[in-house]
DNA sequence: TAGCTTTAATTGACTGATCAATCAATAACC
DNA sequence: GGTTATTGATTGATCAGTCAATTAAAGCTA
């Protein structure tokens, strides 16, 4: 069996199969033998790879972060126009693999892991305050600074939001009305601000 | 010690310190024996008490859900005026109690619960359509059916938001800027589609 | 190219710790 | 004497982490 060059493919696994275990069993609920299980491969093998359960959680939340930076990231490049730039955030944030139900419930993990472990904390802020530095940034180009800092503030908790109860199944919210709405609530500040 | 009637006591004391016990483990990764500790007995009473661990933790998610339809209700009871009736609204959903960081942590814990506990997701979604079917009405009173179904649904998501980031430390936002963002969206809203 | 060595991949079996749940015992009240 | 409150001790299960053993590929040598 042993192929070499396993090594990038079975952290990948891993990390995928741990993003699926945290979303039914809850961030600590989650074994070791869930994640192996899922990934197909025996529980010995993922401390091979990961030293141990905490390191392996923090990859996988590094991770989603480093997936969510790249999507948006992606998504600018190539887009100049301010208006454009805003939707490409709105847009990103609401985006098929962000939207993934198993994605929704470890990136809630994520936030509670926050609540009381300071390096997932300052990973997590630094991640929410880029997003609405981006959103300041290209407001201020068709508004005051004041109001672009107040609107930024405002997509961003919208986009929260939406997104949190995109992860109750029992509302069945889609992508696409998250999108109108937070559209909807930026057409309106630029209508009573824009210049 | 024994002095009778200690029941609703200790129900109380252990539903507050398991509040306190989920902010800092997480809601599986608390223990009986944690929650005990805080509340000052064995963890035998807990199980004497509760039964078990899984009904301990059902009783801290239905205490958590009656104190905030206590705290709506209570500011909407003599208050007849729609636009008032949408502040009490949004000033309840931060208010004192519902901004305890180990309240908003145990809010967090339930939303992760409900992703995979049918019975939590039950609960939990009906409270949120109260809550949004409250602000529609009202909001109906202002501006035509269509803009208030929307506005409920902006209102609802953006009150979530601020409070999932008023969850994390380390952005230290106040009740204050939040309740003031919006009411500047529900301005924005009157003032475009109000009559 | 046939053998020999090294190294990566992988696992089953084991260990020690933790924890939910049980229960019998004790203590104070009526 | 009966009831309520409370606990310490115990048990059985679960789980993270370790380790020695196994497999197979890759490299080396003559």
């Amino acid at each position: 069996m042993p192929k070499l060059g396993m090594e990038p493919l079975r952290r990948r696994q891993l990390i995928e199969a741990t993003i699926e275990a945290i979303h039914d069993r809850g961030m600590n609920g989650v074994t070791m033998g869930d994640i192996a299980r899922r990934a197909d491969v025996s529980p010995a093998l993922a401390h091979h790879y990961f030293g141990s359960k905490d390191e392996l959680l923090n990859a996988t939340l590094r991770h989603l972060l480093a997936e969510f930076a790249l999507e948006i990231r992606h998504r600018l490049r190539g887009t100049p126009a301010p208006r454009d730039r805003i939707k490409a955030v709105i847009d990103g944030s609401f985006g098929a693999e962000q939207f993934r139900p198993a994605v929704i419930s470890a990136w809630l993990a994520f936030y509670m892991q926050s609540l009381h472990d300071a390096a997932a904390a300052r990973l997590l802020s630094i991640y929410l305050k880029r997003l609405e530095t981006n959103l300041r940034h290209d407001l201020k180009a068709l508004m005051p600074a004041q109001e672009a800092a107040t609107a930024a503030r405002g997509i961003a908790a919208m986009i929260d939001g939406l997104w949190l109860r995109a992860a109750l199944p029992t509302l069945h919210s889609s992508p696409e009305a998250a999108i109108a709405l937070v559209d909807d609530y930026l057409a309106g500040v630029i209508a009573r601000h824009g210049r």
